[in-house]
DNA sequence: CACTGTGGCCGTGGAC
DNA sequence: GTCCACGGCCAC
């Protein structure tokens, strides 16, 4: 353990300053300010100072000359405070090709850079050579400290929330009338503001002094940059103001002002105005959400009154106003009555009685408390959904609000450049980017199943790379290694704590939880990152590509192992695979000889549980293991990473796009979330009938538009949308038009990005596509509103979707189900209803290496049946059948040895112009082929009999 | 002073 | 009808 002791305090800093909540540098001195706020002495600033620096490169390999000769070069070092400082390679030559240099200056950033444009290079715009962090990291990788030390609960951080109620969603045709403002220290604040352009401008500076007043660390509301700071900020401008709002009285701070920044949601990148506020984290709880939402597709929308409900936050009495009543009942003057005890109210009309005893409410009164409900479930999503950020804080070297936007290979990154700096070792040059194998998937049964068990591997690439060593030469150190080590054990640790108290002390238990999800965070991207060579310097992809092609081998060993003792695949998916067990399975017993790391010593195991714990025991090595991930009832499988299984609870978990997705419509999804249930019960008569009905609503258009409605989420503003028209495709031919865009194009609204439109398809015919066919639908407004759409479109659309579900059905049944009119509706007997599975993909095949893993091995000359040496597991297993391939190959070769030519196979060294045997799996048949290197890949010419 | 990976399914618009 | 590229979303 103690050898981690390095790694755990690298990691969480080495200097032991506490409470610091935010920093603020800039380019043009060396100055920083921390802002501090400390249980006892409170809320305080300290000034401090930094060497700023950048990495470089051999500027000669880049025949880059700085300036003309030595005397004009050692004048600007001079004047610049310029120093030069070469750092460790040890040899390695991406490391000798890379950013070897670390340069400094005493002056500024600005100072650094300006040498080097005095020289005719500009370090902003050659990435390629020069290395560069914001300010405010470079101090924190410089002095090892980190934010948030000090802090044992995100609660701790003292969090301003807003929120505010406009006459209309843009600035510029509407006002602010409220804005409420609640902190986590028990402030709570509505400030209303009437008709006037003055109150309105005396709102929003009262809003910055509230704020002043208070000096939170965080500032923060739910979607507050897209719209609450984009409003006020127009607002104020338009009504006069300066905008120097939120500066500490006795700091230098600047204005208020707006960035361009970025928001990273696993793959997908957008782009947003960031508000600046000097000495302020600047939040937007959405992005929280969104981030969360991109990795949990069960989150279907980021709204916060969705999110609270999903998170189980969502208060119980509070207050609701449906939005476009709120400006009405706050302005109209009315009486309402309430019940208290759910604030369920109802309008008092003119000259009706009311006694004295009961409890009423004015309008006002209504949307103050709206507003401050709102602002208390927009802390509860903030607690649940920033926890992570505000602990990845704490270890890596940058501000709040950067760690709560940027990706996984940026976090790495971050956290590689740190121990360069600390250790003084050159950053390396980045690999080329390029194609690579990645995780197996197949379908072997398709159709009904049932008592399931998911069996996968333990975190099987991080586990991988430990077991395997599969880390880049380019970290001399070896710290990714020990960095993943480190949190390999310490996350184990914390699951093991949160496990041991779950029953006795629900608040520890919850805290270890919680502390082991930035690790999971960083563990997940890890290879990732590596594989990333734009982003991460580091990145290795040669190592990626074994990582995923150790993978494959491993789950092939694991199919293998587990159908020699009886069990039938299923569904294979990169690391796990759904199996039916052998109806003796519960005869299985084991004792845990805790040989491995998920078996407990002297714990005894039963059925499936005992045959996993042996195969962990006996036949798994080091960190590599096996889980049973879970157990269902019965199951529909339907395509690869595609299926939906019942828990014996009797829910139906959809797995796959095909039947869940967020674009999924209304209609559809309940049909599904019904359908599914009734075949997975073994109901296959009553799925049938709920068929037929639905088919009948959907033809005489008894469902309501907002069911009916398409989702589209824009991901383009109108002018991105409008820049498209003239772009083609690869083949030269126009890009699509896009039906949501269109709509928005034509009505000229503008949404932001990320909002989801509805439209409904209103042609006449199947073939009536969207593109002018299609028009905007309100479904808040008139959620059952009844009306006109293309309903044979509908009823197709519908079929196609249901289809893939019906591989529960005997394939003569199957093709008679679906209709295109109500009339033509079928009857089946019991026995047509028989629900089935069937093969789809193969054992055989999918024990044969593809031709690109061969190709991969055979490159970086490795011998994938050498993998498993030194595992204890029967050599029938572990040995694939290249041994085979192999032996037929050299037959084939000395076939046309004696026919005088020379052939080579894809295990060895080809060039341009040899011939190859290469071999593929095709319909079940192994398919021997003679191919010819033309222009570096393999042509085929002839197949061969074998 | 943007940017983790591959594999897979489905819908769409447009060309033939 | 069939094919293709592309976008979107999802699984891991």
């Amino acid at each position: 353990m103690s050898n981690q002791e390095p790694i755990q305090i690298f990691l969480e800093g080495r200097s032991d300053q506490k409470y610091i909540t935010s920093i603020e540098g800039n380019y043009h001195s060396n100055k920083v300010k921390l802002f501090l706020d400390d249980p006892v002495k409170g809320k305080r600033q300290e000034d401090h100072r930094f060497t700023p620096y950048l990495f470089m490169k051999d500027l000669k390999d880049h025949k880059i000359q700085l300036y003309q000769n030595s005397s004009q070069r050692d004048e600007m070092i001079k004047k610049y405070k310029i120093k030069i400082e070469k750092l460790r390679t040890d040899g390695n030559l991406r490391l000798d090709s890379g950013f070897k240099y670390l340069v400094t200056s005493d002056i500024s950033v600005n100072s650094l850079t300006q040498f080097f444009k005095g020289a005719g290079v500009d370090p902003w715009d050659r990435k390629d050579i020069f290395q560069l962090n914001s300010p405010q990291e470079q101090f924190l990788i410089q002095t090892g400290k980190r934010l948030f030390k000090g802090f044992e609960n995100y609660k701790d951080i003292h969090k301003l929330y807003f929120d505010i109620e406009t006459t209309g969603l843009s600035p510029y045709d509407s006002k602010i009338f409220l804005i409420g403002i609640k902190d986590n220290r028990g402030f709570q604040h509505v400030i209303e503001i009437d008709d006037t352009p003055e109150s309105e401008l005396e709102g929003i500076e009262l809003f910055f002094r509230v704020i002043d007043q208070l000096k939170p660390s965080i500032v923060c509301g739910h979607n507050s940059e897209n719209f609450d700071f984009h409003f006020i900020i127009e607002r104020a401008k338009l009504l006069g103001s300066p905008l120097k709002y939120a500066k500490y009285p006795t700091s230098q701070g600047g204005p208020i002002r707006r960035k361009k920044s970025y928001l990273k949601m696993a793959s997908d990148t957008e782009e947003y105005e960031q508000t600046i506020m000097y000495g302020y984290n600047v939040m937007d709880i959405a992005h929280a959400v969104r981030r969360a939402m991109a990795i949990n597709s069960d989150i279907k929308s980021w709204g916060l009154k969705y999110i609270t409900k999903f998170a189980e936050k969502n208060k119980k009495d509070r207050m609701y106003v449906e939005g476009s009543k709120i400006y009405e009942i706050y302005r109209d003057n009315k009486n309402y009555r309430i019940d208290r005890t759910t604030n369920d109210y109802t309008i008092i009309k003119d000259n009706e009685y009311v006694s004295p005893t009961e409890d009423t409410i004015t309008g006002k009164e209504i949307i103050n408390q709206y507003l401050l409900d709102d602002l208390w479930e927009t802390e509860q999503v903030d607690e649940v959904y920033n926890q992570s950020s505000f602990l990845l804080a704490s270890l890596i070297p940058t501000g709040f609000s950067r760690v709560s936007t940027m990706g996984t290979a940026v976090t790495w990154k971050l956290l590689m450049m740190a121990y360069s700096y600390e250790q003084r070792i050159s950053i390396p040059n980045h690999d080329k980017k390029r194609n690579f194998v990645g995780g197996l998937t197949r379908v072997f049964k398709k159709g009904f199943g049932q008592r399931i068990f998911k069996l996968d591997y333990a975190s099987l690439y991080p586990s991988i790379m430990i077991e395997h060593n599969t880390f880049p030469p380019c970290d001399i150190d070896h710290v990714m290694r020990r960095i993943l080590i480190y949190f390999y054990d310490t996350r184990n640790k914390y699951k093991k704590l949160t496990k041991k108290y779950e029953k006795t002390d629900k608040e520890s238990s919850t805290y270890y939880d919680v502390r082991q999800l930035p690790i999971k965070i960083l563990n997940n991207g890890f290879f990732g990152s590596l594989s990333a060579p734009e982003v991460f310097p580091w990145a290795d992809l040669d190592l990626g590509e074994e990582i995923t092609c150790t993978g494959r081998l491993y789950i092939r060993l694991m199919i293998k192992y587990f159908e020699n003792l009886g069990f039938t695949s299923i569904i294979l998916d990169t690391d796990g695979v759904n199996m039916s067990a052998p109806k003796d399975v519960d005869k299985h017993h084991y004792i845990g000889l805790g040989i491995n790391s998920l078996v407990e010593k002297n714990k005894h195991y039963y059925g499936v549980d005992a045959v996993v714990a042996e195969f962990n025991d006996i036949h798994m090595k080091g960190v590599m293991g096996l889980d049973v991930d879970d157990e269902w009832k019965a199951s529909i499988n339907m395509a690869r990473k595609n299926y939906v299984n019942l828990t014996y609870k009797g829910k139906a978990k959809i797995t796959g796009n095909t039947l869940k997705s967020k674009k999924l419509q209304t209609y559809l999804e309940n049909f599904i979330n019904k359908g599914v249930k009734l075949i997975l019960n073994n109901k296959p008569k009553e799925f049938i009938e709920y068929y037929y009905q639905y088919v009948e609503k959907i033809f005489n258009r008894e469902l309501p538009l907002s069911h009916m409605a398409n989702k589209s989420k824009v991901k383009l503003t109108n002018r991105e949308y409008i820049a498209r028209e003239g772009k083609t495709n690869i083949n030269g031919k126009p890009l699509p038009k896009m039906a949501h865009m269109e709509l928005l194009k034509e009505s000229g609204i503008e949404k932001s990005l990320g909002e989801t439109i509805y439209y409904i398809n209103t042609g006449k015919m199947i073939s009536h596509s969207d593109v002018g066919n299609c028009s905007l639908v309100d479904i808040e407004t008139n959620p059952n509103e009844l009306g006109y759409y293309n309903a044979p479109r509908y009823l197709s659309i519908f079929n196609k979707r249901i289809k893939p579900l019906l591989c529960v059905f005997k394939s003569d049944v199957r093709d008679t189900i679906l209709v295109k009119n109500p009339k033509d509706r079928q009857y089946y007997t019991s026995r047509q209803m028989e629900l089935i599975m069937e093969t789809e993909d193969t054992i055989e095949e999918v024990m044969f290496l593809s031709f690109e893993e061969i190709t991969f091995w055979n490159k970086v000359g490795k011998d994938p049946n050498e993998i498993f040496d030194g595992f204890s597991i029967d050599d029938s297993l572990v040995k694939l059948d290249i041994h085979k391939n192999k032996e037929i190959i050299n037959k084939l070769k000395e076939k046309f040895k004696s026919q005088g030519v020379e052939v080579k196979s894809f295990h060895d060294d080809y060039k341009e112009g040899d011939f190859v045997i290469n071999h593929k799996f095709m319909n079940d048949k192994e398919i021997w082929n003679l191919s010819e290197v033309i222009s570096g890949s393999l042509v085929e010419m002839e197949e061969l009999k074998v």
